[in-house]
DNA sequence: AAGTGGTCTAGACCACGGC
DNA sequence: CCGTGGTCTAGACCACTTT
């Protein structure tokens, strides 16, 4: 099923892509008529690209291009859009790539055999050329049986699994934890021996929900910090019970 | 402006409270009925409450209380709200509380003048009787010109923002930082020195803007974790130039 | 006053799950 | 098959901003 608002969604980003942050898209309705769908759809469409931040509403006044968050940390992206969306060039460094058996606790992570065999990489994040995190990557081999070291390093992991193996990420689970780093971490990152840093880890998933990669990211505390834009929950207010 | 999509909303709470995790909640259309509302609007009502994570839609089957999720962290709860979730009992000691000049540092996080005296109060937050923040709350004096240190003990901060000062919030900001405990910090929380540990620092602001509160929190990084359900966001592909 | 986004209606038909 | 949620329409009126 192709849901109109998912297409209407489509064209509205390639409006944005030729204008510049701040400039406003053409009203609703006139996007109803250029799309030919109600201003249901053409609104359900702009709802979502104002939740994941593309555009900014003003009630009266229109709809504009966002400048660029420095929030919104914790949708489902890449490295390098993550980067990117905080003003630096992205880069990165491979430093270990091997095939081996999973073992027990990644067997746990990606729900498969302890024997089974996984792809696992190992890369440095750079933020404009300098250090930013550690990041070790882990898929099942069974299902990016032909994937090597050459393939991290120009395009993005998430297009190629979609591009060449037919596998859409649908939802993911991150845990983030704070740590300090150790000697090779330390090491690595250009700071001192145990700095603060974050320690992320992620199971993505299919759609279908079977578990594609699991990720564990050292980030430099000293140059990355989340920033989270809040909106007040509806209170559940506990009551006396009746 | 009363919209009808957040009455209908509060009424589903309502009977949600008096349901267990799982059932289901009445059809949408027999809830339009009920309420005397279109489908539309109970439609966008139960998206706000599936989007804050009390209920599950299931295409064919119905909408159903939500089991207590793990996750959501990054919506704004108090410390009690946020602790509950997590399954423990949330508690509370106050350390102390004091009348002063905001000084340079608070004045901007505030939007106040320097000189402005502010409120301020450190609070040991507790889960299950153990320690597991540090917080520090900071407002201007002059919109809670008679808060005391006795409000601060049983009603919620933001419920008595609310019912004494009419004080309603409207978004917030916060960032989080990995630090480690410093010598006072690890003996209130019972850690070893220089454990990893949450910064939180939050500004929140009522609907119109205006800052109410910065509150600086140090959770224990070995008893307390940020979970977050990732969703995929549109790639906004970078595509080469036409 | 004109133009924008915000809310709401009363329908329609489709897709999915279970009987 | 039926009942559920999912999508979509073609309008209406309201609230806010700008002219």
């Amino acid at each position: 099923m192709i849901r109109k608002y998912d297409a209407v969604g489509a064209k509205v980003i390639e409006l944005i892509e030729d204008l510049e942050p701040g400039a406003a898209i053409p009203p609703e309705r006139e996007l109803c008529a250029r799309f030919e769908v109600s201003r249901m759809t053409v609104r359900r469409a702009i709802d979502e690209l104002v939740r994941e931040g593309h555009l900014d509403r003003q009630h009266g006044r229109g709809t504009f291009v966002s400048r660029p968050k420095i929030a919104q940390p914790l949708t489902m992206t890449s490295f390098s859009e993550d980067m990117r969306r905080r003003g630096y060039v992205p880069g990165s460094r491979t430093l270990s790539v091997r095939r081996r058996p999973a073992g027990a606790q990644l067997a746990w992570r990606l729900e498969i055999s302890p024997s089974a065999k996984v792809f696992e990489a190992t890369r440095l994040r750079l933020a404009d050329e300098q250090p930013m995190a550690i990041e070790t990557l882990n898929l099942p081999l069974e299902i990016v049986p032909d994937l090597t070291a050459d393939d991290l390093v120009n395009a993005s992991l998430y297009e190629l699994l979609e591009s060449r193996y037919g596998i859409v990420l649908g939802s993911g689970r991150q845990t983030i934890e704070p740590t300090v780093t150790d000697e090779t971490e330390s090491e690595l990152l250009g700071v001192p021996l145990h700095t603060p840093a974050f320690l992320f880890e992620r199971t993505s998933r299919q759609t279908d929900g079977a578990a594609v990669e699991f990720v564990r990211s050292v980030y430099r505390g000293d140059r990355y910090q989340l920033v989270a834009d809040l909106h007040p929950s509806r209170s559940m207010t506990p009551r006396t019970k009746r």
